[in-house]
DNA sequence: TACATGATTCGATAATACTTGAATCATGGA
DNA sequence: TCCATGATTCAAGTATTATCGAATCATGTA
C-alpha cells in the first residue's frame, strides 16, 4: 500500500461519523445492514450519511449490495486488515505493535473468537 | 480510546503530508530529527510544516524538545500503539487482524528486530 | 400506471482545513 | 548589543469537506 492510498483510508475513518459507521458494519457483520438503519442508529440524516457512505465505497472500506429496496452496506475487513499491515509494518515498523500491548498479545483469544472465519 | 479521540488520530494521518512526516520520524527513531531536517527531507515550506507539527503534537502522535536552536522531533509509539489496539480490538474485533494476515504473523521477527527497544 | 418506500444526487450554504509570505520569537555566538 | 539561524505565529487567500432540504432515481406492489 502506498502511503497516498493509506492516507485517503486513514482520512476516511479520520471522521467522527465515518468512523461510527464503520464500526456499526464490523459489528453487524458480513451480511451487513441497509441505509436507513444506519441512519436511524447513528441519528444522522439520508443525505449526510449517503455522503458518508459513498466516501467509505470510495476507499474500499466498505461494500454496498443493493437487494431488493434496500442496499446492504458491509465492512471490508480486507481493506481494513491492508491499513493495519501498513501501519504496523511500513509505517511504524513493528514499534507500536509489539507484544505487550497493542494487537499481539491477545492473537490466540481472538482466533479464537474469531471462529465466525476471517 | 473513545471513538472521537481515534477520529482525531485517524484524521491527524490522513494528510499525506503528515503521514509522511510521522514515518520519518519512526524511521528517525527516539532521538528525532529537527523541523528544518523534516522540511528539506520533504520538500515543505517551514510554516506548512509547523503548521502540520503542532497538529501531530496537539493529538499527541508526535512530541518536540528544543535542543539549542533546534526543535528535536520524535513519534511517541505509545500514542500510535493505542491507536493500533483500538482499531483491531474496539473497532474491527479482531477482524482485521487475524494471523496470516496484517500484524500478528510476523510478531517474532519485529520482535527481533526491535531490538532497540519497545 | 400509480403509489409508497429506500436510497442517492443536486444545489446551496456553512464550516474547516491547507498553504505560504511576512513578521515574530528563541537561542547562541561575535 | 547586534546579528544569524531555527522555528513558530499571524494573516489572508484558496481549497476542500460537511450538512441537509428538495428533487430524483430505483424497486416492489396494488
Amino acid at each position: 500500500m502506498e502511503t497516498l492510498n493509506a492516507a485517503e483510508l486513514l482520512a476516511a475513518l479520520g471522521h467522527e461519523s465515518r468512523l461510527a459507521i464503520f464500526r456499526l458494519l464490523v459489528e453487524a457483520g458480513p451480511e451487513g445492514i441497509n441505509a436507513s438503519a444506519i441512519g436511524e442508529q447513528l441519528g444522522m440524516a439520508p443525505a449526510t450519511l449517503s455522503f458518508h457512505l459513498a466516501h467509505l465505497s470510495r476507499v474500499g472500506l466498505i461494500t454496498g449490495e443493493r437487494e431488493s429496496r434496500f442496499i446492504h452496506y458491509s465492512a471490508n475487513y480486507g481493506t481494513m486488515d491492508d491499513l493495519i499491515a501498513f501501519l504496523t509494518h511500513n509505517c511504524c515498523q513493528g514499534n507500536a505493535c509489539l507484544p505487550q500491548t497493542a494487537c499481539c498479545d491477545t492473537t490466540e483469544k481472538r482466533r479464537a473468537k474469531a471462529g465466525k472465519k476471517a
